[in-house]
DNA sequence: TGAGGTTTATAAAAATAATTATAAACTTGC
DNA sequence: GCAAGTTTATAATTATTTTTATAAACCTCA
């Protein structure tokens, strides 16, 4: 009441959005009421009626209808046509008005950045990619991310204060709690989350891509319903996003998911990272580039040499080549799927998902790659929790970093 | 207040802690209250002042100052002395009494089975142990359960209808969510759970023992602040609970935490699953018990021999022989010790926790141990992880299974 | 088509809780 | 040792919320 009154000022209105339900304040208890009520409009799927409404936040419908007719006289939610019944007189029925506030989602990957504004139904209303930016450690890279940010919320014509927030999500390792990057723009004195929030009229939130692609699928894809589910992100790289008891596990720092450093290779290739027997150095993009080149010199051959030269070839070639029939991209893509498959048959044994959701560039070559997921599955994994958990590949598609990276903020509110 | 008036009765007495907060029901709005401060009290390690209470539960004093003294003149919360302050009238504190329920810690091992009442500050308040007991999965072997339970229940003296309910903790594989036991007792058409409730008059809740002791240290042990955990359940087989966001992750049907078959093992020694490469078949009294006679049939010696045969030597035997100076036993524990760290330093890369916690019988060969385990953690773990990551031995002692077992029922009420 | 049943929505009355004011208990410092 | 400041606890007043009652909207079925 006291702060939407006049709601000619946008940041006003988005207010009632700002807050944690539980969070102790002096505000008014009709006001703690209200947000009460968006909060739950957002988070159900349909409109609601003033009796549900009533019923979930503990209110009796007098109370209740003149809160929302408040609300309502506030912009802030709106009537959304008559709930059809059985019996009895139809209720009106009810919803946040979606065009009210936004959020962010940006993407920062070691070659591209993207950004999407999504309203508060998630739809997106506005996108901008930028496929030739490249991840650099450097003060000039992070200043031209802030510009690309800034021309794309100026190109999209939203309203600044009407962004509850930005989610981002970038390479490398990421404290999501504290907000720090230890691999990318680490030379900054303080958290990244502070720079950019200082940059911007909003809060930002950061996370890797992995555990942001993990967000998306939680919130949006295949692991909706599901309280433990597993989310691959296989690329270049390879990382796990890991949802228990229904939330992601981000760890202690905000390093869990480092998958590709378990040592589930059958090989003892040196790593990146400097240790031998990392899954990565077999199951990963990078990989599979790796695996071409040696069969290609060790006299194997494939169609894709009438295009390119093997060492310019890239993984997402191969895998290309894979779904069109070529032998040796096939081969490969198989081994790969069931080497990765065992170290998911332990993974299985060790957390009882209920289901695993591949996603990452590998999704392209999935008719490949389920059988020979599953067979090595079923070499590792024991009886129970194996019969029980699912295989699919992730069909959010393109958007769904950004649209996980734009959830960091709602989950933040208490909005989703 | 409604069931509060007449405390004669101890059933309405302690209804008051059987539903939890939030639950939508059409009680009254003070006893939806009443039961907030109960819990509130319950849950804080302190007595706590009125006007601490009120701003917590957002009551205001006058209501909250009524709510309370019903409350103690309902015998279920007392007055705790006042509270030192630096300055102003000193506030009587309050706690809920103690003494007013009950729960109950059951622990069914392989051999062994202990009963334990705590009351509601977790104090226990009697045991009983038969160290005789045989599990097997026949109905004879339940009956004796059932019969030791009540015998226990009968000898403690204690009320049953003041018991909020009991936690098991059972060797095997048990779904905690639906109360199903599928390596033992899974001969009954329905829940494990619901066949102990038709027993006794209070809920009956179930779990591995694993997972309960996870849940000692969650909340009573050394990892009571810390939201992402291990506990290593090492004994005669090897077990892991995992606390990640602050909950005890059991996966989707309960089955989490397999460690011993995931394929770490440095062999390929048949495992009892049936596999091949299960971290269990080298990290386990099972594997010291094995790998010692192996030893001494090639011609190794050790003091052991002079008490019994090769044969005859158990695990705990061969730990205590390793902390009495024994060169073969030492050196076989050390063993086990690295590949467990090794293994352990994959599952820190995976889930980056704050503490790793050391439990089981193995915890009495601590010191010689944590440095093999160590030094094998470094050879798999990556630097960010790591650094954060302690390793502790557990120190709650023998009890620590029932008193996790009996804080399965705090959870299920919100009152921990 | 209209009586009976059911549900939503509003109005008036009753119950409940929050503010405000005041008293009581306690410390500090002159 | 007592005034000033601080905090708890209770009393009286004010505000809010729920209950109860009533009206309106809608279906079914005779």
């Amino acid at each position: 009441m006291q702060c939407l009154s006049k709601n000619n000022s946008n940041t006003l209105v988005v207010d009632i959005f700002l807050k944690k339900i539980e969070e102790v304040s002096n505000e008014s208890r009709q006001y703690t009421q209200k947000r009460k009520i968006v909060a739950l409009l957002n988070k159900s799927e349909k409109p609601l009626t003033i009796p549900g409404i009533c019923k979930k936040v503990k209110l009796s419908v007098p109370t209740g209808t003149k809160l929302i007719n408040e609300l309502i006289s506030d912009n802030i939610i709106i009537e959304f046509g008559k709930k059809e019944t059985d019996n009895g007189r139809r209720p009106s029925l009810y919803k946040v008005d979606p065009e009210i506030a936004y959020c962010i989602g940006t993407v920062v990957l070691l070659k591209g950045i993207s950004f999407a504004v999504y309203n508060l139904e998630m739809e997106e209303v506005f996108s901008m990619q930028d496929e030739n930016f490249i991840l650099e450690n450097t003060e000039s890279c992070l200043d031209e991310v802030v510009r690309f940010i800034q021309e794309a919320i100026s190109k999209s014509g939203i309203d600044p204060s009407r962004v509850l927030g930005m989610g981002m999500g970038i390479t490398g390792r990421v404290n999501s709690r504290t907000g720090f990057s230890y691999n990318y723009f680490n030379f900054l004195e303080g958290a990244l989350t502070d720079f950019f929030s200082g940059k911007f009229s909003f809060p930002v939130h950061i996370d890797n891509d992995t555990h942001v692609l993990g967000l998306a699928e939680q919130y949006f894809g295949e692991a909706k319903n599901i309280k433990n589910a597993f989310v691959l992100n296989l690329s270049r790289g390879m990382g796990l996003a890991i949802i228990a008891n229904g939330e992601l596990v981000v760890g202690e720092q905000g390093f869990a998911g480092e998958m590709g450093h378990i040592q589930f290779a059958e090989s003892d290739k040196l790593c990146l990272c400097g240790k031998r027997g990392c899954l990565g150095t077999e199951v990963s993009g990078y990989a599979l580039e790796q695996n071409f080149q040696q069969q290609i010199e060790a006299g194997e051959s494939s169609l894709l040499l009438n295009q390119k030269q093997a060492t310019q070839i890239k993984y997402k070639d191969i895998l290309k080549a894979a779904t069109e029939g070529d032998s040796l991209a096939i081969s490969l893509t198989h081994n790969i799927g069931f080497i990765l498959g065992k170290a998911m048959g332990n993974m299985i044994n060790l957390l009882n998902p209920g289901v695993i959701i591949i996603g990452g560039e590998f999704v392209s070559a999935k008719e490949i790659l389920i059988d020979s997921i599953k067979s090595g599955m079923m070499h590792t994994g024991l009886q129970l929790p194996l019969r029980s958990c699912e295989l699919i590949f992730s069909s959010i598609g393109d958007d769904a970093a950004s649209k996980g990276a734009a959830a960091i903020v709602f989950r933040s509110l208490q909005l989703i």
